[in-house]
DNA sequence: GTTAAAAAATGACTTGAATCATGTTTATAT
DNA sequence: ATATAAACATGATTCAAGTCATTTTTTAAC
C-alpha cells in the first residue's frame, strides 16, 4: 500500500465518503468539497496534529487508521479513539477557538484529506443537514465517552480489554487488528506487561488468535459476555 | 430554601441566565424564552431524567446542583458531571434522536426550568450565535471528558480526589462542598471506604476541613500540586 | 425527645495490577 | 545478510485500593 499515486482521490468516487457525514451531500456540494479539499499521504506514525497547537481545518480519513490520544502527566499516552475510513477528524476544535486538546497520529499508511477551517465552518453555516449530522456526531461521542469513563472506573483491566477488542473489531472489520501492544495498553489504560499477559490468557481461553502482532477475534460472543455491556 | 414561591422566575431577571448560554440573548429572544419555559421546584434526590428514556426538552438550572451520572454493570453510579447554576442540562440528547445515555438527579433543593425540544431546536436553527455557543459547549465537554478518561486511566485515587475537589470548588464557589461520601466516591471512581480514608488523610495534611458532611478546601495550591494537571 | 434508618468511619484482610529486571523475538536499516 | 533497535514476553515482587465486617455518628421521622 505504498502507492502514493492515489493521493488525489476525487470526493465523487471516494468510497469512504459514502458512509461519512459528507455522505448525503448533493452533487453541487460534493463538487465544492472536492475543490476545497487537499489530499495527502501519511506514513505510519506520522502526526496529523498535536495537543496544544491551533487547528486550521479538519481532516477526513480516506484510507487508513488514526489514533486520537491525550498525554498524562508523565507523557504516557491515553488513546481516546481510533478513527477509521470516512471519519472526520478534529472538527471538535473548530468551534471552541481553543487549541487541540488531543493529538492525532496515523497508525498505518493513510490517505487523508484536509479541509480548511473557513470552508468547513462555511459548510456548517449554510448546510443545515450537514450541521445536524455534526451535532449528532458530537452528542454521540459525548455519550461514548461517558461510557468509557464508567468502564475505566468500574471495570477490571480484563473486562476493559474485552470491550476495547470489540470496539476495534468494528473499526478493523474483516481486517486483523493491527496495533502495537503499547498502543493497545494505552487504549485499555493499563501497563504494557499486563496487557501482554491478558492477551495470552485470551488466546488460551480461545477468544482470540495472535498472529505475531496482529490479533484476530475468534469468539466474539465470549468477549461480549466478558465485557458485560 | 424551601421557599417554593420563587418557582416562577422570569428569565429577564434570572441571575443564572447571565453567565449561561442564554446570556447573550437580546430582549426579544428573552421574551420568547420566558414564554416558552416552564419552571419547577425539585426536592433533593428528585430525578430530572433517567438513562434510557426519551428526551422531551432541555432543563436549565436556575438554583441548585444536579448530578449527571451513568450506571455500570452492577448498578454502581459513575458521576460524569455536576451541573451548577446557569447550566443547560440534557441538550446533548436533543440532536442524536437517541434516548438519554445518562441520568440526572438534583443533589439539593433546586429550581429548574424546562424548555420543550421543539422550542429548543427552533432556537438552534434560527439563532446562529446561540447555536455556536452550544457547539462550543459540546466541544468543550468532549475535551473535558478526554481529560477525565486519562485521569481515570493514569492517576491514583489520591490524585483523582484532588482533581475532583478542585472541580467541585469551581462549582460550589464560596459555598462548602456538600455531597455524600458515596456520591463523591462515585465521582472519583473509587470505593466509599477508600474515599473516606483519603478525606481523613487530606484533613490531616491540611488540604481540607471537614464540617460533618460538608467539605471546605483550605489549601487549594496544595491540591493543585497533588492533582498535577 | 426518642427511635429508626441512613451515612460515615474504622479495622482486618485480600488481590489485581503496577513496577522492575531481564530475556527473547521481530522489524528496520545499512 | 547482518546489525541494531524496537517490540514482545516472562518472572518476581510490591503495594494501592477493593472487599467484608462491624461500630459510631448523623439525619430524618414519628
Amino acid at each position: 500500500m505504498s502507492d502514493k499515486s492515489f493521493k488525489h482521490v476525487s470526493c465523487h468516487n471516494c468510497e469512504a465518503r459514502k458512509d461519512s457525514l459528507f455522505g448525503s451531500f448533493c452533487d453541487n456540494h460534493v463538487d465544492e468539497l472536492n475543490e476545497q479539499k487537499s489530499c495527502a499521504y501519511y506514513k505510519k506514525n506520522q502526526g496529523l496534529f498535536l495537543d496544544g497547537s491551533f487547528p486550521r481545518g479538519v481532516f477526513c480519513l480516506n484510507k487508513g487508521k488514526v489514533k486520537i490520544f491525550t498525554r498524562g502527566e508523565e507523557g504516557k499516552e491515553q488513546i481516546i479513539h481510533i478513527a477509521g475510513e470516512g471519519e472526520i477528524i478534529g472538527f471538535r476544535s473548530m468551534f471552541s477557538g481553543d487549541p487541540y486538546s488531543v493529538s492525532a497520529t496515523a497508525l498505518e499508511e493513510s490517505n487523508i484529506c484536509f479541509i480548511a477551517k473557513e470552508d468547513f465552518l462555511n459548510m456548517i453555516d449554510t448546510n443545515a443537514s450537514f450541521r445536524n449530522g455534526i451535532m449528532r456526531e458530537l452528542s454521540k461521542e459525548l455519550a461514548e465517552r461517558a461510557v468509557f469513563i464508567t468502564n475505566m472506573a468500574q471495570k477490571s483491566v480484563r473486562e476493559r480489554l474485552a470491550c476495547i477488542l470489540l470496539i476495534l473489531k468494528d473499526i478493523y472489520k474483516e481486517e486483523e487488528i493491527n496495533l502495537t501492544r503499547e498502543d493497545l495498553a494505552n487504549y485499555v489504560g493499563t501497563a504494557t506487561e499486563t496487557l501482554i499477559r491478558l492477551l495470552k490468557d485470551f488466546k488460551e481461553e480461545g477468544f482470540i488468535e495472535i498472529h505475531t502482532r496482529k490479533l484476530e477475534i475468534i469468539n466474539k460472543d465470549g468477549l461480549i459476555r466478558l465485557a458485560g455491556n
